[in-house]
DNA sequence: AACGATCTCAACCGCAACGAT
DNA sequence: AATCGTTGCGGTTGAGATCGT
């Protein structure tokens, strides 16, 4: 397939966006709606192009854009739904309403790659560094590719004990009856951790199985149709379907009712159980998981509220 | 106060995916 | 079936901001 040049270089302007091109560019979506990126520019007198253009509105003009830091509970999600599908930001972000790709794209690369890599190494967890360094330096992709899964699994293995310890000296110091402590401490309870509420459901469940007996690794829902019920309770914002072209849908800012975003979370939920199902079939691995052992999430998981 | 080092994040680039023709 | 046109995604860059000396 031929790639097309995005533009003609020829007098498109680049860099920072004046407040004047914002306003030109916001105009002109308010009035006609995002799509057709490749004309919009000449329609709104930008003298932009058009990807440029929609870059600039679906990271940062967009109205529906949460501004800020990120809160703790996005925070956790980020590291959990980063530990299953990698650096696909664009998932991620579709389950983080008002949050773009771009910007947990940086949050991750800025922030959390560098804390993670801290707790791997003073975790003396030598595997974890060793598959660090493995998945950035092999040239192998297969080879990088498992080193990367089994990165993110022993890193979110030291985050949940992380967390269950200190949510512990947490409930201790609460009960020793400081009122900041126990806010935290109900703060903390009170956490909307996808991840977690997923993996202690139906679907979590189904998952597990489907996981491990390996073979057919069919996607949860087929495993147990209870799943995709349990899914549709789950927030709205869903992953793209693979709309590619043509639609002009926006991915982060598109609402899904309660089938579509079952549907959405069974293919996200299909791509992790594919990923392990690869990496079983072409290099052999005999022990594998994308998740932390029972033990640890039987810890992790009193945290939360149940799911069910 | 000045300077260099480090960090942050908006923006760009190249590629892949997808629908249309 | 092959090609074209457009959009979306992930990796990377670099200017400005912040921090440390």
């Amino acid at each position: 397939m031929g790639r097309t040049p995005c533009c003609d270089s020829k007098g498109i302007k680049k860099g920072p966006w004046a407040p004047e091109e914002d306003k030109l560019l916001v105009d002109f979506v308010q009035a006609n709606g995002p799509g057709n990126w490749r004309m919009l520019p000449k329609l709104a007198g930008l003298n932009r192009c058009g990807k440029s253009c929609r870059l600039r509105w679906t990271n940062y003009l967009r109205p529906d854009i949460k501004r800020g830091p990120f809160t703790p509970e996005e925070h956790n999600s980020i590291l959990q739904l980063h530990a299953i599908v990698g650096n696909k930001w664009s998932m991620i972000a579709a389950q983080l309403p008002g949050r773009t790709d771009n910007e947990i794209k940086n949050y991750w690369n800025t922030h959390l790659k560098k804390q993670l890599r801290q707790e791997a190494l003073a975790g003396a967890d030598a595997a974890a560094a060793q598959l660090a360094i493995t998945a950035t330096a092999s040239s192998c992709p297969a080879a990088r590719h498992m080193a990367q899964w089994e990165t993110a699994r022993l890193e979110a293995e030291a985050r949940l004990s992380l967390l269950s310890s200190s949510a512990a000296t947490t409930v201790a110091s609460a009960t020793a009856a400081s009122s900041s402590s126990s806010t935290a401490a109900a703060e903390h309870e009170a956490a909307p951790d996808i991840f977690l509420r997923l993996w202690n459901s139906a679907v979590g469940e189904s998952f597990r199985c489907s996981a491990q007996g390996q073979g057919g690794a069919l996607g949860p829902a087929a495993a147990n149709p209870a799943a995709a019920g349990a899914l549709a309770a789950l927030p709205p914002a869903a992953p793209r379907g693979g709309g590619g072209g043509g639609g002009g849908d926006d991915s982060s800012a598109a609402s899904t009712n309660g089938t579509e975003a079952a549907d959405d979370y069974q293919a996200f939920l299909d791509m992790a159980v594919e990923e392990l199902a690869l990496l079983h079939g072409r290099l052999g691995v005999v022990s594998f998981s994308a998740f932390p052992p029972a033990d640890v999430l039987a810890e992790a998981s009193c945290l939360f509220a149940p799911f069910e």
